[in-house]
Order: structure tokens, then C-alpha cells, then sequence
DNA sequence: ATCATTAACCTTTTT
DNA sequence: GGTTAATGAT
């Protein structure tokens, strides 16, 4: 018994077997934090705690995932009984036993991302205010930070500063839209992620039995990624763990990247205030990283003010040093990757799966994608738009969600007129008003149509809500998949699918027929009592990425953001548009902790890597459709040069520049990366030598009248600009070379300021 | 009411 | 570049 404390270095087993009392785990990158967890929580019950008495939350579904996997590997099928999920999964599901409580029916709808910026957005327009100045994602962000601080719409509008700060911004109307938002989720039957947390906690605050009963069921308390918790979650754990404070907290600071949307880097960082007794256990050692990659990634988290300090060290080989590309463009970025992976696959031996290529935005796929497809290297990318995501998806779903909940709002708009029954804008324009009118949703509005509206479209309406109701009896009685094909039957929706012979349209038929299949293995499975519709939409809401199990096995490149690689370790690591702007984001650039954030970040794409780490930056690459230029980040100077070997590419197209001259011109400049760009340049047909640190002016800011400088035509003055924007011609005349007319998203024009 | 063409917005990162 | 809102023609 036990052989497997034996597996664990001393700090390790330490934590392990500390099973009581408030507790924090702070692992560094690669130093065994899963296996800890999972062993932690499988010595428990060994030592005879109860599983269901254990509460282990985690942020992915696929973290939840894997350790209930690797649990009862270890322990067997009462792995099964512990709690373990996201802190959305879990507390949707209490939440749901306790909705009465909280005025809300148990079948609450879960509003996703695009559900509640539409209802949002449909609110701005109802309101009449400029949807300039509310511009919805903006909004959407306010009412979000507000529910993570736990802040309610009564509270945000009757709370000075922040009227203050809303006024001073010409957006005093937030408070009034935040609202207005949680009149309409309310009235929907809907709750949005943020709601899960926040109604949680107003669930625990005004029933002190719920909180009694919870408090003594979850009497061991796990939180993974404590770091990435947001205030809300950070109140639900400590009110949770306020009779037994057996609470363990696992995380690391420096992998802190989820301030935007909510996550207070302060909890991990004071959680010793709220517990003096805790008990700290660092995990300094990285087994999965050389020295030198560790090295590289503790010289760059060093540059951060906010931190434990820890000393993350590996005692594996030193390694290949950090390889860096620079490419002339992100196409150009695209292909060195793709050769180096074919290169490093064949000489050494690997897979395709030994290798991952990460990036700061999704933006950035296409050029990798191209590249890679042009090798015919197989590659995955993960996450971008989920298959949940597609719209005729989320049209079938819709559908479902109707038929569970009346009320479902956005479902209801979704798929009143889609297959076309004739309920066009104006019909919906009046039920809308009409449901703002009684307060009450738009489906007990569509129920006595007649009244309202003309005798087509009304006609249209009464049928459709007949339908929908025949679909709510059959969910009543019959199990998932039956009743969701007979609604994609039913409702038009697979007819006028099957109806498009279009490429698209057949792949939209077959994305169905996937789902529907789903379906169906719901429908089949034994370990589930209730094999409804409606708990499989339960199932779905809170999925986010496509947990395909299928593809796992698969011998493939791995494309992702960094954001999603976090907890990912790959032999060969590529981490691509290292530039300034990009990564660190622009958005970042404002704030030390927006910049620490990013550098959080950098330090997480870094940690990924086992043996080799490839570095990659271009200096010109499309955004928006029209190429601008770019400098190296910061980032790469951030890094020790010792630890770098800086890789020069020969190309067909070159000047007398010669390899010396490129590594000299680097080495002057090594300190300082900036000036790296443009060492190389192409031959040139005209007189005019821009100068080494020419960078194009954005195309949206150049004005007829304007004095410009253009890379070969030299000098001139703007004449005229036609055409629609994002595409405008100009006419420039040069001193040099006469009258030109040039596209101006192509142009890379420099404004000339006298 | 619906379709087709055009203009505008966009890009951080995700439960 | 690519999707989505607004405009205009049938």
C-alpha cells in the first residue's frame, strides 16, 4: 500500500500527505503539480474520506477531465463520487437544485458569450443610445468585471465612483443598460457564465441552510489554478471552507493570465492573510524543461515586480540553446517553421506530435496553417471556433433550448424565422416591444400573436409556438435523441440543409448528422439515470472547446494560443510572432500589470517546452488585410544572449550583405533588438534609400494634402484619395519619379512631419 | 419580407 | 482578411 509516496520527491510527498487545515501549493512550470494533486486526492481516500466529501475545481472541463481520469486509475470507480468540474459546471449544477430559491426555474437556460453580447446589443438598439459610444463588447466587459466583484445592477448604479467613472467617459447610461440586462436574463430564464458565480455567492449569503449544508458536504476543498481565480470565486471557497478549513490551494503566480477577465493575481498572493495557519509547500524542481530553457524562462519572470519568490531549477541536460527566426513576413515566419519541423522530424526521428506551434492571437493560425499545408505536414488546431460554435449548431440547439424553456429569449429569436416561416423584422419588432410593455417574455407574447399582429405572419407565429409545444411533451417522455431528430426533422432545419447542394451546405448537413450522433451516445449511455434533452443541453452549455476524443491519438503539429496551451507540455515548442505590439499586445502596453501579464504569458509559452524552443518574429505581417511593420518584441531582449543562437536564413534574393556582415550587424545590436529589422534589404529599382528605422504610418491616418515618404519612390505629397475605405486609391505626386497612383492598404506610406 | 450587394468593424487571450 | 450590420432592389 502506499508504494506510490515513493514515486514523490520530499516536497511532493509532503503535500500529499498534508490532508488538513488550509494549505497552498505553489508549483513552478513542469514540477509535477497534476501528479500531486491527483495523488493527493487518491491518498485521501485511502485514508478513508469519503469521495463525495471531496470538492476539487479546476478551469477547463478537459483539467476536470483528466484528473478524474487519472484518479480512478488509482483509486477505481469511486473516483466516480468525487466533485470534481470547473467552478461553472459545479455550481450550475447546484444551482440548479437550489433555483427555487433564487427565483429562478431549474431549468435555467446558460446564456454563452454570443447569447448575452446579442441581448446585449438588442438592448443598446432598444435604448436608442449610439452604439458607437456603447459599443457592446466594452459594455459587456463593464457589467462583467462588476458581477466578478460581485457588484449587482443596483449597487453599480447607486455607487458614486463608478457613476463617476461612467459619466467622465460620456457612458453614464451602463448602469441603467446592466439593468435592464439582468430585467431580461431574469425574464429569459437565463443566467450567463458570470451569473453562475455571482448568483452562487447570492445564493450562499442569503440561505444560510444552503451554505450549512454545502459547508458540511464538501468537507476537503481542492482549488487548481487558484491563481486564475476571480473575487467570486475567490468568496464562494472561502465561505465554502468556513467550518473545516480544509482547503488546498495549487498554483503558480507566475502563470497568472486570466487578469482580463476577471482573475486577481492578489488571491494567490495574500492568501497567507486569510489563513494564518496555512502551510505552504513549494515545488521548485521542473522535470520537464532543460536548464536552459528553464533558465531562459526564470531570467524573463525575474523582470516582474508582483511574485513568490521560488527558484525553479531542472536538473535534466543543458539542451540546444533557444533557437530565433526572423522572417520577412508572417507567410515567410509561416514557412521557416514548417521547414524547421520537417527538418527536425526527419533528422532526429520525431512524430508530427512531438511538435507545437503557439501563438499570441488565433489571428496568426492562417499563415502558420498555409505553410504547414504547402509541406503536407497534419496539424490540429485547438480551440478557435468550437464545433458548438458553428451556426447551424447553435440553430439546432436553439430549437432544443426553446422546447426546455419557453422563455429562452435568444433562442426564441434565433429560430422564430429560420427555416423562413415569413416572421420578418416587423412582426418581431412588435412583440418586442409588446414583451418590454408587460414585462414578460416574448414567448408568452408570441403565444396570443392574433391579437397583435396581421393575419400571415400572426397565422406563421401560432404554428410555430403549437410546434414547439409538441416538442416540449415529447422531451417530457422520450429520451434525448429521439426527440432531437424528430426536431430537426420537424422544424425545417435538416430539409433546408439537405436542400443547399453548396460544399458548405453539405458540411453544415454532415456537422448535424455529428451532433445528432452525439446525441444519440448520450442517449445510449447507462451511466446517466436521465438521458433527457433536457439534461443534455445541461451537459453541453458549459463546453466550451470540442473535448474530442478521437483525434487525441492522432500523429499531428498542434497549433494554439498560449492562453490555451497552459498545463501542455511538447518536446519541440515554436512560439511565433515574438513582436512588439503583438506579444506584448498593444493592449497591454499601458499598465506595468497588463505588461507583467504578458510577460506571465511569455514565461507560460516558454515553460511548454521539453528539449527545444524556437523563437520566430517577422517584420512586416498583415493585420486587417494590409501589412504594416513590425519591430522584435521586447521580450526576446529581455532574454540573456548567452542563452540565444540567432539563425539567418539564406535566401535567392539578397544583397551583398553577407552572413558576416548580418551576425555583426546583430551582434552590434544584440542589446537592442529593435534595430534587427530591415538588416536585409532587397534590390532596389530606384534611387530613394529609406532609412533604417522607416516605418509605414497607419493608412488610416494619411490625408489628402499630406507630406509623405514611400520606400522607393522617395518623396511626395498626397492629391487625391477615392474609393471606400479599407480600399482607397491615392494619387501622389513625387518629387523623384513623377505621379503615381498606389492602393493605399499596399502603399506603406510614412507621414512627414516638417 | 427577402435577397443581394455594400459598408463597417475587427483581433487579445476564455469559463 | 473575413464576418457581420446596413442599405437597396425585387
Amino acid at each position: 500500500m502506499y508504494e506510490y509516496l515513493n514515486e514523490l520527491n520530499p516536497q511532493q510527498r509532503a503535500a500529499v500527505e498534508t490532508l488538513n487545515g488550509p494549505m497552498m501549493i505553489v508549483a513552478g512550470a513542469g514540477s509535477g503539480k497534476t501528479r500531486v494533486i491527483t495523488y493527493r486526492i487518491a491518498h485521501m481516500i485511502n485514508n478513508g474520506i469519503e469521495p463525495f466529501s471531496i470538492l476539487a475545481l479546476t478551469f477547463t472541463n478537459k483539467a476536470a477531465a483528466e484528473m478524474r481520469n487519472r484518479i480512478s486509475q488509482m483509486v477505481g470507480p469511486q473516483a466516480k463520487n468525487i466533485w470534481t468540474g470547473t467552478f461553472h459546471s459545479i455550481f450550475a449544477r447546484i444551482l440548479r437544485q437550489e433555483a427555487d430559491k433564487i427565483g429562478f426555474p431549474s431549468n435555467f437556460t446558460i446564456y454563452d458569450k454570443d447569447d448575452a453580447k446579442s441581448l446585449l446589443k438588442s438592448i443598446i438598439k432598444e435604448q436608442n443610445l449610439d452604439e458607437k459610444a456603447y459599443n457592446v463588447n466594452h459594455v459587456m466587459h463593464r457589467i462583467s468585471s462588476a458581477k466578478n466583484n460581485l457588484i449587482s445592477a443596483k449597487e453599480y448604479n447607486e455607487n458614486q465612483q463608478i457613476q463617476a467613472d461612467d459619466a467622465s467617459m460620456g457612458k453614464g447610461k451602463i448602469g441603467h443598460l446592466y439593468s435592464i440586462y439582468q430585467n431580461r436574463c431574469e425574464r429569459a430564464g437565463a443566467m450567463d457564465f458570470d451569473d453562475l458565480l455571482f448568483k452562487t455567492n447570492v445564493l450562499l449569503r442569503e440561505h444560510a441552510d444552503v451554505l450549512n449544508k454545502y459547508q458540511h458536504k464538501f468537507k476537503y476543498v481542492m482549488v487548481d489554478e487558484y491563481q486564475d481565480t476571480n473575487f467570486a470565486q475567490y468568496l464562494i471557497v472561502k465561505k465554502l471552507v468556513a467550518t473545516h478549513y480544509n482547503i488546498c490551494v495549487v498554483g503558480d503566480d507566475a502563470q497568472s493570465i486570466y487578469a482580463f477577465r476577471g482573475a486577481n493575481i492578489q488571491n494567490i498572493l495574500n492568501f497567507e492573510k486569510d489563513y494564518p495557519e496555512l502551510k505552504v509547500f513549494k515545488l521548485e524542481e521542473n522535470y520537464r524543461s532543460t536548464q536552459n530553457i528553464v533558465e531562459v524562462a526564470n531570467s524573463v519572470i525575474s523582470k516582474n515586480q508582483d511574485q513568490i519568490k521560488k527558484r525553479v531549477f531542472s536538473q535534466k541536460e543543458n539542451g540546444d540553446k533557444i533557437q530565433v527566426y526572423k522572417a520577412f513576413s508572417d507567410n515567410e515566419e509561416g514557412k521557416i517553421v514548417a521547414e524547421s519541423i520537417l527538418q527536425e522530424r526527419s533528422s532526429k526521428g520525431l512524430n508530427y506530435n512531438d511538435f507545437a506551434i503557439l501563438y499570441r492571437t488565433n489571428s496568426q493560425s492562417r499563415a502558420m496553417e498555409e505553410a504547414l499545408r504547402k509541406l503536407n505536414i497534419p496539424y490540429k488546431i485547438y480551440g478557435g471556433l468550437s464545433f458548438y460554435q458553428r451556426k447551424e449548431i447553435k440553430d439546432l440547439i436553439a430549437y432544443f433550448r426553446l422546447s426546455v424553456n419557453h422563455s429562452d429569449e435568444e433562442a426564441f429569436k434565433r429560430v422564430i424565422n429560420y427555416p423562413i416561416r415569413g416572421i420578418g423584422k416587423t412582426s418581431m419588432d412588435k412583440l418586442i416591444v409588446a414583451s418590454g410593455e408587460q414585462n414578460t417574455s416574448l414567448w408568452n407574447v408570441a403565444e396570443n400573436a392574433n391579437q397583435l399582429i396581421g393575419a400571415k405572419a400572426g397565422n406563421s407565429i401560432e404554428n410555430f409556438v403549437t410546434m414547439i409545444k409538441s416538442f416540449s411533451v415529447l422531451i417530457q417522455t422520450q429520451n434525448a435523441f429521439d426527440v432531437a431528430s424528430h426536431i430537426a426533422k420537424q422544424s425545417g432545419l435538416l430539409k433546408d440543409l439537405y436542400d443547399d447542394k453548396s460544399i458548405e451546405g453539405l458540411s453544415r448537413y454532415e456537422n448535424i448528422q455529428e451532433l445528432l450522433n452525439g446525441i444519440k451516445d448520450f442517449s445510449e449511455r447507462e451511466d446517466i439515470e436521465d438521458n433527457s434533452l433536457a439534461v443534455f443541453l445541461q451537459d453541453i452549455a458549459l463546453l466550451t472547446g470540442d473535448e474530442n476524443k478521437d483525434e487525441e491519438n492522432k500523429d499531428t503539429v498542434s497549433l494554439m494560443t498560449i492562453h490555451s496551451a497552459k498545463g501542455l507540455e511538447f518536446p519541440h515548442v515554436y512560439v511565433v510572432g515574438l513582436e512588439e505590439n503583438l506579444f506584448p499586445s498593444q493592449m497591454s502596453l499601458h499598465s506595468r500589470a497588463d505588461l507583467e501579464e504578458e510577460r506571465r504569458l511569455f514565461y507560460v509559452a516558454i515553460t511548454r517546452a521539453e528539449k527545444k524552443l524556437t523563437l520566430s518574429y517577422a517584420v512586416s505581417r498583415y493585420k486587417w488585410g494590409s501589412p504594416i511593420s513590425c519591430d522584435p518584441s521586447r521580450f526576446l531582449e529581455e532574454i540573456d544572449p548567452k542563452y540565444l543562437e540567432v539563425n539567418y536564413l539564406q535566401r535567392s534574393i539578397r544583397n551583398n550583405s553577407t552572413f558576416e556582415d548580418e551576425k555583426q550587424s546583430y551582434n552590434k545590436v544584440a542589446g537592442k533588438p529593435k534595430s534587427l529589422m530591415q538588416t536585409n534589404s532587397l534590390a532596389k529599382p530606384y534611387n530613394h534609400v529609406a532609412t533604417e528605422d522607416f516605418v509605414a504610418s497607419d493608412p488610416k491616418s494619411i490625408q489628402v494634402g499630406m507630406q509623405v515618404e514611400h520606400q522607393k519612390f522617395g518623396y511626395g505629397e498626397v492629391l487625391e484619395m477615392e474609393g471606400a475605405s479599407g480600399d482607397i486609391k491615392t494619387t501622389i505626386q513625387f518629387k523623384e519619379v513623377g505621379k503615381k497612383q498606389l492602393l493605399l492598404k499596399f502603399a506603406k506610406l510614412r507621414i512627414v512631419n516638417n
